[in-house]
DNA sequence: TTAACATTGCGAAAATTTTCACAGCAAATA
DNA sequence: TATTTGCTGTGAAAATTTTCGCAATGTTAA
């Protein structure tokens, strides 16, 4: 199978979650238009995604809503629950903790990191606080390959490190700052001001639809 | 002047938040190959993006930080002045209002709503907090272009109908939902879980690197 | 049975984005 | 003054992503 494109996974686990609040509705059915419409592409670009995924659906039915979401979660999900490590407990890491928690059964953030030592030693939102000098090694300890980065950007890059020297795969960063990281670790990038400044730049605009997601 | 692609949009805003980090350093100039490694682009990526701007370097002494930034800012900044308003005091909205608050001098969120009378009347990190069912007419009367949505799921259609029923141009959404809004008002997805899900994806490959940001 | 219909899967075209490659240039050096 | 150096700006090529167009297909209706 050949690689399939970050754009092309994001999108895939964007219908998926589509699909997931739809499934209540009494159709079992569902076709490429429907979806694009709800997603906002074209049916076109939705078969040619779906494609990628294997699941092969019928032009009578549509694609079977079950099947797809199994079909696409079979591609996009670990093969085994997934412990995730959060750092800055902050008002952006709690807000992550509270958000998450409960809420999937694959992926649980289960480790969580922070200077202050008000917070370590708590539960917060079910996950325990632990002082970051520990963050390299009980990451390294529980083979936790994803964290989410909270801190401030001052202190992102030692935070970074650390995550790194704990054998990390793959970061999420709301700090705003850009990570320097080894190039086999993945990090996705949120900076929250950077986002605000480009929908200010498009609320100015005429035309302002949107092509990609996020 | 060429429309401006939102990608390179997105990369210009980010290289001039690199250059306002670095512009304490000792040069005054700085070359594409160097910002292409602080951004994690090519040279050839960077230069293409500068083109854009019509702020034009000297071979011998590459880009002038100071100039560059004031280009890219007048490219990309409004020109005067823009308050925000910003839907959901929950842990996302509070977040973003202390992030934000006296960051910047151009954008200012001025107006937050919420359902909850606990907070509204209050002012939390220097915004004033309102009832949402006061929130087109305040985002009328102030002419507010620009919304920040971090209400629940279940919320996010009727507040972001109440955006658009103010005249709001451009949405970032934090809310896990597709929102649906007139072709003309510009959506910027940033849902949570979803981008957790995406890392979780990748931390799981060998292979690694991004390209885009975020 | 047979015809009409709306959809999928996908090869191929089109559009967009990124990278290459090099002329032209200003400074540094000989 | 002449030469070397290493950069920018950009046309053109390459790569990637999206869209088109249509044969194949299962369902419904006559």
């Amino acid at each position: 199978m050949n690689l399939i494109s970050e754009k092309t996974i994001e999108r895939l686990i964007l219908y998926r979650g589509l699909l997931l609040q739809a499934n209540h509705e009494n159709e079992s059915g569902i076709y490429s238009h429907q979806l694009a419409r709800m997603a906002g592409f074209t049916p076109a670009q939705v078969r040619r995604d779906l494609m990628q995924v294997g699941y092969t659906g019928s032009p009578a039915r549509g694609y079977d809503k079950a099947k797809l979401i199994q079909s696409i979660s079979a591609l996009v999900d670990p093969a085994e629950k997934r412990e995730i490590a959060l750092a800055g407990i902050g008002s952006i890491g709690r807000a992550i903790l509270a958000y998450f928690h409960g809420r999937s059964s694959l992926l649980e953030i289960t480790a969580a990191f922070d200077t202050d030592p008000e917070k370590t030693g708590r539960v917060i939102h079910g996950c325990r606080c632990h002082p970051v000098d520990r963050l390299a090694d009980i990451v390294r300890e529980r083979g936790i390959r994803t964290g989410i980065l909270c801190v401030p950007a001052g202190a992102a890059q030692s935070v970074t490190d650390a995550l790194v020297e704990g054998g990390i795969r793959g970061i999420l960063n709301y700090a705003p700052t850009r990570l320097i990281v080894p190039p086999d670790v993945y990090v996705e990038n949120r900076d929250m001001i950077m986002a605000v400044e480009k929908v200010v730049y498009f609320s100015g605009l005429k035309t302002g639809q949107r092509k990609e997601n996020g």
